[in-house]
DNA sequence: GGAACGATCTGC
DNA sequence: CAGATCGTTCCC
């Protein structure tokens, strides 16, 4: 997953981010939304790979994941961050907002699950969403670079199985 | 029917 | 470091 792209919009609205930063969640894994069972939330992520899982956390947040195992496993991975390729204008204006403060600086644009889904405009419309269709509202392709250089580490903001080395983070400068 | 909490972000 | 803010899940 890391260094692939992924986009919405389309002419002036496109925005393409490259993905530098997942997690992933198996069925096996208590702090998964799977762990227990298909829900009405869940759902998608009981469906075949490649469509999008998209959930609403804290009130105000949307998150959004790739849905990676085959339908009836409950896999997926979390998108928690990447950088703009395109469309810089319109993510800075999604993620300013109209409010008048300070510019939110480049590296701090994508860098979290929350501000991802904001810079891409992904919310409840994306979820279940196929990503391999170049009509759909959220598409992922590649450009052709390898999987770039990554550590593993513990995952973030989760409770249980804090210890399973599932967040794949690309190295800086790659 | 109700309560607790969450795969987060921001501003103080 | 606490507040925002509400859907989902689980327990009674």
């Amino acid at each position: 997953m890391l260094g692939l792209l992924l986009a919405t919009g389309d002419g002036p609205e496109l925005v393409v981010v490259r993905i530098n930063e997942t997690e992933a969640y198996t069925q096996d894994d208590a702090a998964s939304h799977s762990f227990r069972g298909p829900t009405p939330r869940n759902a998608v992520m009981f469906g075949p790979a490649g469509h999008m899982y998209t959930y609403f956390t804290y009130g105000m947040h949307w998150c959004a994941n790739v849905v990676t195992g085959r339908a009836g496993h409950g896999e997926a991975v979390l998108l928690r961050g990447g950088v703009v390729e395109h469309g810089l204008e319109v993510v800075r204006a999604r993620r300013e907002g109209s409010r008048a403060r300070r510019p939110i600086r480049d590296r701090d644009l994508v860098n979290g699950p929350a501000k991802l889904t904001q810079a891409l405009g992904i919310g409840p419309a994306e979820n279940g969403v196929d990503l391999c269709d170049p009509t759909a509202s959220v598409r992922i392709c590649t450009d052709g670079a390898p999987t770039p250089a990554h550590e593993v580490t513990t995952r973030i903001g989760i409770s249980v199985a804090t210890e399973l080395p599932r967040r794949f983070v690309t190295l800086r400068g790659r």
